[in-house]
DNA sequence: GTCATTTAGTTAATCTTTCAACTTCTTAGG
DNA sequence: CCTAAGAAGTTGAAAGATTAACTAAATGAC
């Protein structure tokens, strides 16, 4: 125990590192943001086309791409109907659960995907990844991930 | 170069690295704003309420705590003007600079600091700080300060 | 000294996110 | 089967964020 209350404050080096991670994780959605601007693209938006993109046929159950890029329905309901009106993507009903809808990607959101995600890789290497050698890439995944698995599990028990 | 176009697309490792950055990012977000939400405080609230305790007579500039925070100047002014809504802060001329304002904690924000701050301290702890070893956090303390340090130059230049 | 520029901050309009209430459909229990 | 509970998704209103236009004061170039 650090103080007379109990409460264990972070150290020097703790609350750096704190920072950091912070800053880092402000500043490069920060970035990002402005770099798929040229394009009339969001992170949101840009987030829900790759991961329709990588999706058999090109479509995604509602639930499952609000899981996946781990938004509230509302929220995933709001911006599908932002980026249908923007012809991105559609809604189309499922047949074998009548409650549920896909999001499709249109030719359209194909079309800008693969216009745009050069781009964005692009972006993702100039201002983290190629910031880091191999090593710091591994530590940093190896440091990450448990933190982020105890984090799902975490929010799973709410 | 790895395809036609000449797009250095990211490899398996770096990919992971990438996610793994990005959902430990937005998961820790929201479970530190989980975690504040009983005090009735937000993560933004939390983050001024930090800066103006750790300053000088508990004040703050308007721009020097929008560019602490990383905030615009319009999102702090509103900001504030909820802050003070809910008796956190106050605002308070500036002597020398007719045009600026300061951002004063006032009692209740200074209470509210002291009461919130172990609870949130803990909370940083159990979700990042501590789920890391000494060696792997000064490793990434490392990795991501060069990281900040660039995003923070990108950013000037605009 | 005075006029143009820059800096500090606010405000109104618009867009996005959150929250709670709601509809429709599925599933499990009796 | 039929009903209660749960799951899928939407909606409208309220809260928060962004953008652009604005006021007022300071700076600096002649």
């Amino acid at each position: 125990m650090d103080t007379e209350n109990g409460t264990r404050w972070l150290s020097d080096e703790e609350q750096a590192t704190w920072r950091a991670h912070l800053d880092v994780s402000r500043l490069l959605m920060h970035q990002l943001e402005r770099d798929l601007q040229p394009f009339g693209l969001t992170n949101n938006d840009y987030e829900i086309l790759v991961n329709l993109s990588e999706s058999d046929d090109h479509r995604m159950r509602m639930s499952d791409l609000a899981t996946a890029t781990l938004q509230s329905k509302s929220r995933l309901s709001h911006q599908i109907t932002r980026m249908e009106n923007a012809g991105l993507v559609r809604r189309e009903n499922c047949e074998s659960d009548r409650r549920g809808l896909f999001a499709v990607l249109t030719d359209h959101g194909w079309e800008t995907m693969r216009k745009v995600a050069p781009h964005h890789v692009a972006s993702v290497r100039e201002h983290f990844i190629d910031l880091l050698s191999a090593e710091e890439l591994k530590a940093l995944q190896e440091s990450l991930r448990p933190v982020a698995k105890h984090l799902r599990s975490a929010r799973g028990r709410i």
